[in-house]
DNA sequence: AAGAATTTATCACGGGCGTGATAGAAAGAG
DNA sequence: CTCTTTCTATCACGCCCGTGATAAATTCTT
């Protein structure tokens, strides 16, 4: 038949390339234009995978979901069942899921960084409302699936609302990965984990 | 001399505008033509009062930081010694004034959605790097003192980190904000000020 | 009334953008 | 080779943008 590209991979590429351009220059800049350059290709390649910016950032959007999704997925099913740790370790698992969450290197950083544009761009682009509100929906029952967890243990102060430590635990992720990247000289990585690590243990009561 | 405008005024009435603009459809869409339409002004009376888009942006985000540290010191004033009022008194207290920077209402949620975006803005444009930086500041110095008066009232549990926890305390309201302007349906304020009360209430040990 | 300064209003330019249309190059199929 | 399909590459259009330049209107002062 025709040339012997992979259209699938020359999406993702294209998609990459507007990940980088992102990070680099923000979302206000990554014009059609702009990402092709960044990918090696002209901007008539990109519109023949891509039918049009809209159709470009839906799916960018879409493929970083899912790629952290997978990612927290496989995490969770790592950790397993808590009860065959010690009370230290369990924490320990906790804050490594968690902390796939925080721009602890470059990678995460990336991803920080583009679910923060994005995001903040869904509050007034209704192309990405439904997948904003998805990914909220998924980190908050990822914080619930994880404080469950932690309660089933016995490690959660009785009494506490698991609807308002979730809450609690998605700004604080949401919030300190933030700072990390917008400030990442007041808060440096090891900061993010310190605070992570902090509220993991006042939340098993500290001992 | 001349006509009897009051310049100072006109600005405000611009930044205004500017924040209107930016709350309702993205600092990304807040061009000068459009703020001048929300101000019902011609482009040309903009730029009598402001050199450029960027001088105008710079003014109205200087312009927001002040009218919030503003209220924050007053608020600070406000609360006074906290070792005058019961325990339970005191977080109130300070609750209330942390609650300055949660959407509670529509004057809060539009500080917040224009603080969102000029931070987000801030990452690659570097005419407000200062601004963002001073007021990432800013924030960590209140947090810092609030938690410091909360410590010296004893109700902080002791060998707790101070530097952490006010990283912590910053990164949960932030978060909070921030989900609470981009999620209003998942996240309402009453949810806000629950999540922040139980924060406090667990930093100074439930009783 | 006249003048001077401020304020308002336009016009024009160059630039970047998304996109429709279309031509040209590449490469397996017959 | 020729054809057909895929892939690249350009051009052109209209839109919105910031900005320089400049005219026009307004209003206080003299």
């Amino acid at each position: 038949m025709p040339k012997i590209v992979d259209p699938e991979a020359r999406r993702r590429e294209v998609v990459d390339a507007l990940f980088r351009v992102v990070v680099r220059d923000g979302l206000q800049r990554a014009s059609l234009r702009a990402v092709a350059d960044e990918a090696g290709l002209n901007i008539g390649s990109v519109r023949h995978y891509f039918a049009g910016q809209r159709e470009l950032m839906e799916f960018a959007m879409r493929s970083m979901l899912d790629r952290v999704t997978g990612r927290l997925l496989r995490g969770v099913e790592g950790i397993g069942d808590l009860g065959a740790h010690h009370r230290e370790e369990r924490l320990r698992l906790v804050g490594g899921l968690l902390a796939e969450l925080l721009p602890l290197d470059a990678r995460r950083r990336a991803e920080v960084v583009v679910f923060l544009e994005f995001t903040a761009a869904a509050r007034t682009d209704p192309a990405f409302a439904e997948l904003s509100h998805r990914a909220a929906a998924g980190t908050r029952r990822l914080m619930g699936r994880v404080l469950a967890r932690l309660d089933e243990s016995g490690m959660l102060r009785p009494g506490c609302d698991l609807g308002v430590e979730t809450e609690r635990l998605a700004a604080l992720l949401d919030g300190l990965g933030q700072a990390a990247v917008l400030h990442p000289d007041v808060v440096a990585p090891e900061r993010c984990a310190e605070v992570l690590t902090a509220h993991l243990e006042e939340l098993a009561g500290i001992q």
